[in-house]
DNA sequence: GTCTATAAAGTGATAGAC
DNA sequence: GTCTATCACTTTATAGAC
């Protein structure tokens, strides 16, 4: 049991990150939710920032694993694309990095930073990678930047959550998404 | 001198709102960055969410103009894009109403969430009366839904400033209105 | 109309009992 | 390894002097 207290504290900040950003999170907040004492969350850890650190690192695992799957899987590099787009998310929750982005104790913190930075730039890497095949195997125009086209596609997604959460309805993220992909598929030859 | 206190209280606010959002920003830290003490604040507003809502009004105020300004402007729907799009923007520091979007207790206050809901759902008005003038003119095909691209629009410069801001380095954001533009102009007719 | 003093509640962290 | 008690500080707000 000694693994107990550690892991619910993890998963309740994780929520709490989620949902309240990390400087909104308190520590009596999340030991509250994970149901111990203070002392428990000392012991584990150093404090807060270090206890977020932990939490941030299980949600950089998680999300590594999902969009690997999304665009590793079968079909063209716009298949690929849709799917990853297209992917259930709990849109008005938000994106758990996107919104730590934006943080302004987490831009003070380099260690909770670093997580934020590494994860977005390796999602745009990977996003390059697949419009980068998918020209060289003649399906999308040449004459588009890979790289701007996959910053394209990553700021819509994170800007759709930005945009249904001021309306409070997903239709907004759905247009925006919908939007992207219409204009993925002008540079796409049909086949 | 009676109006001095409170134009400095809602402009302090303002600089405040931007960089630390709402939560994280104390009447407190107001007070010091006016210079004025704490009985004048609650002379001049309820507290802290009524302030708030005066900066916001301004910032809504001000916003409207720029747009407008740029997507009034003369020459084709592409322009008009363009030139929203490339408005000099103080990209790190983000957008006014895009950070508080994303604050939760923002989003608890209905006085305070309805001025930002509705300065998006006017930006997204906005973009769609120019992208379906464009189509009329037969400047852009008439295949896409011009909602969905102009949701496309105001996600990708939303999105841009959390990658910018995540990657701290406004590369990511240009990158991405790049890609915007790069499949905005791949749906236009050329002429 | 603006100030300072003060309050009650909450912040992140430490001490020390068990 | 986990608990509760406590700390110094900050939060939003009120009271009352000037």
């Amino acid at each position: 049991m000694t693994e107990n207290s550690r892991t619910r504290l993890v998963e309740s900040t994780r929520e709490l990150l989620w949902d309240r950003g990390y400087s909104a999170t308190s520590p009596r907040a999340i030991l509250d939710a994970a149901g111990v004492g203070q002392g428990s969350m000392y012991h584990h850890f150093h404090g807060k920032e270090d206890l977020a650190r932990a939490a941030m690192q299980r949600n950089a695992e998680e999300m590594r694993i999902q969009v690997d799957a999304d665009l590793a899987g079968p079909g063209t590099a716009v298949d690929k694309i849709t799917g990853y787009l297209h992917r259930e998310r709990d849109v008005l929750r938000g994106c758990r990095f996107g919104k730590l982005a934006q943080d302004a104790e987490v831009e003070a913190s380099a260690a909770l930073h670093t997580l934020v930075s590494e994860m977005f730039s390796w999602l745009q890497m990977r996003l390059t990678e697949v419009i980068e095949q998918g020209q060289i195997d003649g399906e999308l125009s040449a004459e588009v930047n890979a790289t701007s086209v996959a910053a394209m596609i990553a700021a819509t997604l994170q800007g759709g959550y930005v945009l249904a959460r001021a309306a409070q309805d997903t239709a907004a993220f759905d247009l925006a998404i919908e939007g992207a992909l219409e204009l993925l598929r002008a540079i796409a030859t049909p086949r």
